[in-house]
DNA sequence: TAGACATATAGGAATGTTCCTATATAATGC
DNA sequence: GCATTATATAGGAACATTCCTATATGTCTA
């Protein structure tokens, strides 16, 4: 099992501001009406406007995040909120200090 | 400063393979006449023949992993030696595991 | 200095990534 | 149901990456 696919997922300036937002959300991004933003996660265009992208190409970036686990999606009403897996990531910080 | 440079480098299954290799360079090539493995480093041509690609692609792989400071090339005769900087590397793994 | 060997550079084909617009799907509220 | 809002998917242009072959440069040795 290479880390290919994590490093790929990271070899991206917009995709590594994403995960670095969403350490704080509070501090990156306004308040919203339903869904909380640390407890639920960052609605996709918030992180589209703040990232300065069309909201598909903050979709995918964010899809790509949440297919090697660094980021969970959660449906809520017709929104989807983004939020940072910490278990994973803290398993994907020591496969890629170990493979480093 | 962005560490996007770094995981770009990374962004690569033969990239990282050749990572792992130097870790230990004697478990993974042969002893070579000029230039000890540990000491001096690996031969692009072994490193081209264990990755099973062109020796000008290995070039260009080992050069993209010393851009970043992941490696250090150090010409001796007709040979260049690729080497681990594990110094640089330390630094390199703190700020990933810090971007994550 | 000529020939041999190791590495570097140049140029180009195939593939992957990034980003957009247009449109489809899903959920809400009237 | 219909309009509105949020997200997902499709398709394509621009650019980057990967890899090759051909060739240039550098270095050793006879």
């Amino acid at each position: 099992m290479s880390i290919a696919p994590i490093t790929r997922a990271l070899a991206s300036e917009k995709r590594l501001l994403i995960l670095s937002w969403l350490k704080d959300p509070r501090a990156h991004f306004p308040p919203q009406l339903d869904g909380d933003l640390v407890e639920d996660g960052v609605c996709v265009v918030l992180i589209a406007e703040k990232l300065g992208v069309s909201q598909p190409t903050a979709t995918a970036h964010l899809q790509r995040l949440a297919e090697v686990g660094l980021l969970r999606a959660k449906r809520v009403k017709q929104w989807t909120f983004y939020k940072r897996d910490e278990t994973a990531i803290a398993r994907i910080r020591a496969a890629v200090a170990e493979a480093l």
